[in-house]
DNA sequence: TCCTTTCTAGATCGAGCGTTCTTGAATGTG
DNA sequence: CACATTCAAGAACGCTCGATCTAGAAAGGA
């Protein structure tokens, strides 16, 4: 029998995850992969194929892991004003975590890729209408509730909500002060509540 | 006497910017630059010095040429609601066109350059409180003048639109259906309205 | 113990990078 | 017309990139 693998493709992914995520595609070397993830050249290409699919699959956990667990409580059926409400806050809260001062990796992935790869496009398309339409449903049951503005438009609010989300992904990435982003936050709330 | 200058280094930075405000820094070669311009590698480095100052130099162009330009009926004295849907629907009509589907140079210079150069994000954080500034005088006239809700605050209406322009550049950068990208700006507006 | 397989570590490859240097043509004055 | 100077074109340099290959160690069944 074979000798086994020495390392968990898993944590390794993280790690890459995490490199990509900081330094993007192009700026992140497999000498820095290599380095990063304690796995060699050789085992790199032997699990993931290539550069590209690390990222490819680096993304992918990211949408998987990180994304979706922070939009997991909003993405209820009975969530309505305080999940959406936490969720900023949530958000607010990992920002001031250097490990989350990143942005969100997918935006970035899509600004310095998004217009060569038509899958992170569409990823992005996905993630953006799926994000809208939570906050929708949250914000229509909010109405229900009367828990907002009687005259507020559910759809409209709810993409004010998800723009104030990538904006807030530019903020973090460009290093704007944490407390300013954290008050654009605060106002789309505002002026959807 | 020397024998003089061939090209216009105006219109080789207007080149440059083209170059870069599409594909970006890491993305875009010296060789890509001597190509786009049609300046040769002595009369980019004699001019600018080097890649770095290029970029900067076109960067800085942007945002002299360009964005000052969008914002210039905005800051008006006397800008109110109309104004800033002017504004917008300008936005509009310029994301129609290819030239302009690459998104906000500045904003994706600050996505893959702004943790490193200080001076991106200090150039974006100044950007961003020009809009934010600009938009809450245009509101609070607006709501002087009874243009828009009684009870809107100007600062945070401000912030929604500053964020959504933030959010169009990035949606565009990625790629999104242009009609959906419209309606995000248009469901900002009517949230501020 | 030996053998096959798969691992890790790192040398190596061709390509492309930013930058510098070489070459020869163009220019306007003495 | 010569000459000094600056131009454009692109070859060359040192470096790093992604990817491949080599070499030897580790592991378990025969």
């Amino acid at each position: 029998m074979p000798r086994h693998r020495e390392f968990d493709p898993e944590l390794a992914l993280e790690d890459a995850m995490r490199l990509f995520w900081k330094k993007g595609y192009r700026d992140t070397s497999v000498r820095d992969l290599v380095a990063g993830t304690g796995v060699s050249h050789a085992g790199l290409y032997g699990t993931f194929g290539n550069k590209e699919e690390v990222f490819t699959a680096a993304l992918k956990r990211y949408q998987e892991e990180v994304m979706s667990r922070l939009m997991a409580d909003l993405t209820g059926p009975d969530a309505s004003l305080p999940q959406v409400v936490d969720h900023f806050e949530r958000l607010f809260e990992l920002g001031r975590d250097p490990r989350f001062r990143e942005g969100c990796m997918l935006c970035n992935a899509a600004v310095d890729r998004g217009l060569a790869d038509p899958e992170i496009a569409a990823s992005m398309a996905e993630s953006l209408e799926g994000s809208s339409a939570a906050f929708r449903q949250a914000l229509t049951r909010a109405k229900e509730k009367g828990e907002v503005r009687a005259d507020l438009d559910p759809a409209a609010g709810a993409d004010v909500l998800t723009s104030t989300q990538m904006a807030m992904s530019l903020m973090l990435r460009a290093n704007v002060d944490f407390d300013r982003i954290v008050a654009f936050g605060r106002n789309a709330l505002a002026t959807v509540i």
